[in-house]
DNA sequence: GTCCGGACCGTCCGACGAGGACGATTGCGG
DNA sequence: CCGCAATCGTCCTCGTCGGACGGTCCGGAC
């Protein structure tokens, strides 16, 4: 019942059972596998640290299994349920943070050749438009609608950074980044 | 002289000295400050311990001054250009990471109230204004032709992914996420 | 039924990252 | 010559990373 720091990972392992219910790390795992885990990656293990802290700290419940498999069941209290909602209530403290090998690669890009570059383009343009049909799959599969499903709204924000970031790399391959500066003023004129 | 995993960040360190030639921690910190750190941020006590792990890699060497402050200023190694060069002309391992508290929150909105949604995004739309402001600046500070300067390029993909996330709040906070959708297909069109 | 292999599930550990606290040094203005 | 703020360096504690490893369960072969 201690003060512990909370992390964004302890929120969503608070947001996910609080979204889910009762859970076992296991339950989490597969959870975040196809849902927040695409854009918030953390290792397995901490989905079972994380709960244990969390339940040092009062903010989960835990439920060991009787039974062969040693297997706890984390239920959010009150006090957890408070937490999350202050969290997602308050101003954001928003250290937004992108982090792709490729981009800093070809940051010094000045210490290799133009066939690096080259090469690292194709291999991103490659990789971004997996990204994108994976993405648009899930939201076939969902409901065209994004105001359908609330969950899905996060969808399209990575969708979006997925087709600026692809517009990027084929802008670098086909030379052409002057060609992208000028279609963002132009698409964004009606807005500003 | 042994055998150390190399991290993103040490490639940042080995880069850096490759670009600025000999440099103090300090000196790194300075170049960091208002350049990759934009986009790959760490805390500055990594720059004083991880050159130290790299000399031991024997990919930097370290030269200590004797003055009052204990200054070392490391340079790179063969070994050292060699490890970047060939890590810059490996192909990406790329584990694309992007962390945003405030997509997080969004992701648990359902805990939330509608209005927390709209102060989130509001706060995002700022934000992100913010930082494609600053952007610009630097752009228009070293010239407007990103060809003209190989270490702008990766400026270009910055600003690219501030604008998709600022796309993607104001539409959320227009309530016209459908909206987004169809800009969306139709600006790619003539591109798939 | 028992044995075996593979999927499922949980824990541990050693290395690294985060980032704030604190201490030392410098040089500038009084 | 002193004090104070800016500059610079180190340390410490806790969290994160991710892989290795070890149990547990279940279905199929015999």
């Amino acid at each position: 019942m201690s003060a512990v720091r909370l992390s964004p990972t302890s929120y969503v392992v608070l947001g996910m059972i609080s979204l889910r219910g009762p859970s076992t790390p296991y339950d989490l795992k597969r959870a975040v596998g196809h849902s927040v885990g695409y854009f918030w990656h953390f290792p397995h293990a901490q989905l079972y640290s994380e709960p244990e802290r969390l339940t040092e700290a009062g903010l989960l419940t835990c439920e060991t299994e009787a039974a062969g498999r040693r297997r706890k069941t984390y239920s959010i209290t009150s006090a957890g349920t408070e937490a999350l909602e202050t969290w997602i209530a308050s101003p954001s403290d928003s250290h937004f943070q992108m982090r792709d090998p490729a981009e800093l690669k070809l940051f010094f890009n000045e210490v290799g050749t133009p066939d690096d570059v080259a090469r690292l383009a194709k291999g991103q343009i490659a990789r971004h438009e997996e990204r994108i049909a994976l993405y648009e799959g899930m939201v076939e599969r969902f409901g065209p609608e994004p105001a359908d499903n609330p969950r899905l709204i996060t969808l399209e924000l990575g969708i979006e950074v997925e087709y600026a970031t692809l517009r990027f790399w084929r802008a670098l391959a086909a030379g052409d980044l002057a060609g992208l500066r000028r279609r963002r003023t132009a698409g964004s004129a009606d807005q500003a």
